[in-house]
DNA sequence: CAATTCACTCTACAGATGTTGAGCGATTCC
DNA sequence: GGAATCGCTCAACATCTGTAGAGTGAATTG
């Protein structure tokens, strides 16, 4: 059902590696990183487990490549002119990416995606502290960017109705008066 | 070390199921659910993992009992009348119980967790969402809750600089006014 | 004090997991 | 066209996991 055309050498390489990325990624996202095995990913990309290991050397590399994002500015080091973090947070709505969603899934149980998660928020607090006046600017970036951080856990990860019966537009719109409140003392 | 009575039977059984549930609770707090093996539980607590498979009958139990709060109503249920939010998240804040801990740091590989977190979220947002007037009611008090849960994951799980360096006092005074839009419409 | 209960440990198993090395067969190179 | 390359699979490993059953010795009971 793939493409019929085995190609060449060097492009069936590129592809199947290319599958067994997109089905890793899917399974982190979905399982996080203990529950997803090397087998199942694996399997769903229609591949052997050897292989897998022969391509990225560990689960922990798989995962490091899986969770890359390449030039997606927009996916986690977001541009954020303290307004426009409402307007990111409908795309986070509308669908993070599942580079995202695997880190945040993996965030609280796996170090490695702790620490990128971390190092990743913190890029955004200072951004976002630098639009922000006053003594507590960095607190208030902080307190933001879990504000949309938690938001996202309970409408992406836990699905709690209440968000999810509401649109992006409604829940952005609730929301503006809050962060607003948030970042400008 | 710990008392040096051996103590009746009856309270040697009752001592040492509360070490194991101790100990559970401690790692399940500090590895999450798929992270902390029975050997580990039954090491910490200084007692045969045959045991305590004997006592909880499986893991999942253990994790049942472990997280089991009996009577802390302040804990997860909490009594919300709409600004009494923000005491209750600085004792959050301060140092949320082991239970808590453990099953938030669980609820995004662990099924069960997820189920149980859930629920109590969703108690909580229908509290809140009593004391909010207008048609948003309940997505008002599920954001409200979500920028709790947010700031809390980033406090007590991520550890996030911005938010560690904080005084729960200092955090609760900037929260406010973002509280207020989130429930005064 | 003899019999029994029972908290507790030892040993072991079955399954899953990450990981490895040998090998096959088609593609590429000269 | 023969040799080398290389994507890929097979079979197997060592380890760790949750879990079960038999047994032991001290506390309890009559």
């Amino acid at each position: 059902m793939p493409d019929l055309t085995p190609s060449s050498r060097a492009e069936r390489r590129r592809s199947t590696e290319r599958r067994i990325l997109d089905a890793a990624r899917g399974l982190f996202a979905e399982r996080g990183y203990e529950r997803t095995t090397i087998r199942a990913v694996a399997t769903s990309a229609g591949v052997d487990p050897a292989l897998v290991m022969q391509y990225f050397g560990n689960k922990q590399e798989l995962f490091r490549r899986s969770v890359h994002t390449p030039l997606d500015r927009s996916a986690d080091g977001l541009e954020t002119p303290a307004d426009l973090l409402l307007a990111t947070l409908g795309v986070k709505l509308a669908g993070l990416p599942e580079t995202s969603l695997a880190m945040l899934r993996s965030m609280l149980t796996h170090p490695e995606a702790a620490e990128a998660v971390r190092a990743g928020l913190n890029t955004q607090i200072d951004e976002i502290a630098e639009a922000v006046a006053g003594e507590d600017a960095r607190l208030r970036a902080a307190l933001t960017v879990m504000l949309m951080v938690g938001v996202t856990i309970g409408h992406q990860l836990l699905d709690i109705e209440a968000l999810r019966d509401a649109s992006p537009e409604r829940i952005a719109a609730v929301l503006r008066p809050a962060v607003q409140a948030l970042i400008e003392p």
